[in-house]
DNA sequence: TTGAAAGCGCTAACAC
DNA sequence: GTGTTAGCGCTTTCAA
């Protein structure tokens, strides 16, 4: 493979200038210049970016760190979007994207920042990491610049980009309140997703600004599973009658929701209504269609790599981004029926 | 950060004692050794990937060539699933993956092989372009080693890996045939996909096993889009009323049929039984649920990783792995009715 | 406008 | 077992 030095020889001129000509300095002799572009160009010259990433200490790499990106995820394409958002992103730049596989086994052996670390990339993106993952922290807290998705995280060197999900979640209990529901329950996913934390608490204003009561025991654990939020919704469902509506912090667990409450003999909407969150592709092909909260996860994805990319850049001028939701009326909510 | 040469001077050796103990050789005191590991971790050393790939022209890293990783692809997810199979195999070895971002505008000015060379990865993975793409023809007759998924080129440094489409689409014509259909067209996607050639020549075979002949104007082209192939499906099926079944060379194709043969007020499977190809996620939840030739995508993309190291550390016993497929039999194929 | 030379962090002969 | 040295391909002072 051709060198610069290839192209100082063939052209009788100094690698030096050849380094000028080629990136494009100024004080290079039009004529030089020309000679030197065709030889390249005859060489079929490709610049080693290994090289110059040594000498420069800049890899034009942004790292990405995954979880989850399985077979299972398809159904709600999370990941997948995410990483088409930053991939449109990074081919308006000249960055490119390495993928970490965290998923693995083996990986445990090296820790995020290890990752990052060695391939030397200029900054990372961190998505779909448990808040209580040790080897998270371990990054946030090294110096590599990193965009969190969805954890609230912010530093000098660390940004993130998330949507607004207190707001979110208040949308979709405004909306059964509306519907003249006041016995509202929630189906949440875990504790150490900060998503989690920040539903519940708009889950809570939605309460309050409506005048309810919060009830503990009324917000159960899904872990963001349909099988799982099943479960949590028969006992639900069983432990609590009175209950006419359901708010799930997914959609997939929405779904096992709905699944619980047809096993229960319940009709949705007309005995319970339910509203879902993330508005996946398979929402609006549920029986019935799903009321959800929509989010835009390619955007987040696109977002978190031009944040980074600007931090890298010294040209960002906050270092979060917090997208909008908006409540996605279908058919899974209805009013309330009148007391007997 | 820490390099060999600080290693070196606090554990009072040379730098090639420390590269040496650092990757395991023999030739090193055990005494010496753990004092060198003792000081890497001191330091929090991380190996510099780019000065390793410089001096062993080996970057560890496999190039990723998609096209049509956006947001609209998260129907049939075949790009997600492809990634995520070639992610896991990569988990299992020191390879990470740098994914060229190859659908937007400005990369028509690089070609596949320069991106390539440039970042001076060890191998690529090429998936989802177009036979006639330029760009692709060049990176095959490059040195670059490179496995295609579902185009059947091989050479050298080239592989690929693909499902048995031509059986693929004859199990959906046998399928067809034992319910008593035998005005079966097809709706293809364009001819510059080998799995629709591929496709084309199982769905032929298939005739000719049952001893039917074979119309090529009851081929039409659905360009793999779910409008395409509804417009093609209407023209065929008011064209030629006679036909009572359709095989189509993907589900979102399918799905385009199935709309067109309900708004000509045919019901699916009474009066057009339709054959999907792909078995995406959506397959099961169409109405009817789509009977269709299933292939695992994920291991496409998995076989594809593993073939292309295998390559590259010359312990390939061949340079292709062809998948199989499945009839999966849900309920838009129902017997012929009786002829009037 | 150009070139010589140093050096980025690492590996690999080759000598001792 | 260990050290010396050269060199991977590039950028960048500094001097001419």
């Amino acid at each position: 493979m051709a060198t610069i030095k290839d192209i100082a020889k063939r052209a009788g001129v100094s690698v030096t200038t050849v380094s000028r000509a080629l990136n494009g300095y100024s004080d290079v002799n039009e004529q030089t210049r020309k000679k030197i572009m065709a030889v390249a160009k005859e060489l079929n010259y490709s610049p080693n970016t290994l090289a110059r990433g040594l000498v420069m200490n800049k890899s034009n790499t942004l790292g990405l760190l995954v979880s989850g990106m399985s077979k299972e995820s398809v159904k709600d394409n999370f990941t997948y979007l995410v990483l088409a958002g930053i991939n449109q992103y990074a081919g308006e730049t000249d960055y490119d994207i390495v993928l970490f596989s965290t998923n693995s086994t083996k990986q445990r052996e090296k820790t995020y920042s290890q990752l990052c670390r060695e391939r030397r990339v200029d900054g990372a993106i961190i998505q779909g990491i448990r808040t209580d993952d040790p080897y998270l922290h371990e990054v946030i807290e090294s110096d590599i610049p990193c965009v969190l998705i969805d954890i609230s995280v912010e530093s000098d060197t660390v940004g993130y980009v998330t949507t607004d999900n207190i707001m979110g979640a208040k949308k979709a209990v405004q909306h059964l309140v509306e519907l003249g529901h006041r016995d509202i329950a929630m189906i949440n996913g875990h504790d150490f997703a900060f998503v989690s934390q920040k539903r519940l608490e708009g889950y809570k204003l939605g309460l309050k600004i409506a005048g309810i009561p919060f009830r503990s025991d009324w917000v159960v654990k899904g872990f963001f599973e349909e099988a799982e939020a099943e479960k949590a919704a028969w006992n639900l469902l069983e432990n609590h009658p009175e209950i006419t509506a359901i708010f799930c912090a997914s959609d997939l667990m929405a779904f096992g929701a709905m699944s619980a409450a047809k096993k229960r003999g319940l009709r949705v909407p007309e005995d319970l209504s339910i509203v879902g969150y993330d508005d996946i592709l398979l929402a609006s092909y549920s029986n019935p269609p799903l009321t959800t909260i929509a989010q835009d996860v390619s955007r987040l994805g696109y977002h978190a790599s031009k944040l980074l990319v600007e931090m890298l850049e010294g040209r960002a001028e906050s270092h979060n981004v917090i997208l909008d939701t908006a409540l996605v009326n279908r058919s899974s909510t209805a009013k309330r029926r009148p007391l007997k």
